[in-house]
DNA sequence: CGCATTTGACCGGCGC
DNA sequence: GCGCCGGTCAAATGCG
């Protein structure tokens, strides 16, 4: 029956979502975490960005990994086919003697994140479906009298197909659901992660089984970004970008992280680092962060988020040592090409 | 008072 | 065709 069908759809999701999850345990638990000795050239420590607007942080909060991560059950359109990069687009990708964790990893891009968790059966709305459709039309008259009830009395502005922006995403791993990466966001919506395993206790102000949504407050730019707790590992925010900035940073304070709109490329000059803008890392498959620098990573790939604009010169254990900087280490970075329509 | 957030309803795509 | 579900809307509410 039904609920058949939806435990097979749960089952794939969920063997699906496994199968991510030990990835990304892997990636999380791989020595990426901590950065290698020697860095790559084009490789720069992150200072601890998300500290200084984050509320107070907890003690455990010493680290802040920033992760690129899947994507492909975030925004992707709904039964989209996820990409799935074949080994030897891995081995284009990866050669990775320093990464032999990755080495390992054949799905790349998962029907599920770890944060969509498989959705279960809304029996409650099958219940009755048909009387409470009655009972709705039925009320209509009623319910235009009661102002209260209504919550949309317009017809909404729909008509057109909307389009889909490339996507970007990214872990961090922090208390701080909503990260001030410079740009101000406005929050218009808010949805409950099905059959989440988290709490949904909201525990120090963060609801850990919902996805909040989240856009550009700036006039004409319609970037949105969606944070969402993992399921596998609920230190973890997994953030989503959808489209690019069409003006640069409102607010730059110091020690935020500026996401700029650059269209000249990756690396511009400001004092903050760059996310890099959708149409400049369009590329045929999903890519993976490798701290080697032999994979030329940084020219096919450049996400200046990832580096600091201005090179640190002091290693980063020093950084470390005087608590300015903490280690934002990419282990995994997956971008898919947005839908074409 | 203005802006941001909350929150339930609604829309539309997709799978069955 | 129907139901599920992700994403969005917009009135209500909160907050500085």
């Amino acid at each position: 029956m039904r609920i058949s069908s939806v435990e097979k759809r749960e089952e794939k999701r969920e063997l699906a979502r496994i199968t991510l999850k030990t990835e990304n345990f892997v990636m999380a638990n791989s020595t990426f975490i901590t950065p290698p000795p020697t860095p790559p050239s084009d490789f720069v420590h992150m200072p601890n960005v998300f500290s200084l607007s984050a509320p107070p942080p907890p003690p455990t909060s010493s680290i802040f990994d920033m992760m690129p991560c899947d994507i492909s059950a975030g925004w992707r359109s709904k039964g989209g086919n996820p990409i799935v990069v074949s080994p030897q687009q891995q081995q284009s990708f990866v050669p990775s003697p320093a990464s032999p964790v990755l080495e390992t990893s054949e799905v790349l891009n998962n029907p599920a994140t770890p944060n969509s968790s498989a959705s279960i059966s809304s029996s409650s709305n099958e219940v009755g479906e048909d009387a409470l459709q009655q009972v709705k039309a039925e009320d209509q008259e009623e319910e235009q009298d009661q102002d209260k009830n209504k919550k949309r009395l317009k017809p909404k502005k729909r008509s057109q197909k909307r389009l889909r922006e490339p996507r970007f995403a990214f872990m961090t791993k922090s208390e701080v659901d909503h990260l001030d990466d410079g740009y101000r966001w406005r929050k218009y919506g808010q949805k409950a992660v099905k059959n989440s395993p988290l709490s949904k206790e909201v525990i120090n102000g963060y609801c850990f089984s919902c996805r909040s949504y989240y856009r550009c407050t700036s006039a004409g730019c319609g970037v949105k970004k969606r944070v969402e707790r993992s399921s596998d590992d609920p230190s973890i925010v997994v953030t989503t970008y959808e489209g690019q900035h069409i003006h640069p940073s409102p607010v730059t304070p110091r020690g935020s992280i500026g996401f700029l709109a650059d269209s000249s490329g990756f690396g511009a000059a400001t004092s903050s680092f760059v996310i890099p803008q959708p149409h400049e890392y369009q590329q045929q498959h999903a890519y993976l962060y490798s701290p080697s620098p032999s994979l030329s990573f940084t020219s096919r790939f450049s996400p200046s988020f990832l580096h600091q604009e201005k090179r640190l010169e002091s290693p980063p254990s020093l950084l470390r040592d005087h608590g300015l900087l903490q280690d934002i280490v990419p282990s995994q970075m997956i971008r898919k090409e947005a839908e074409e329509e």
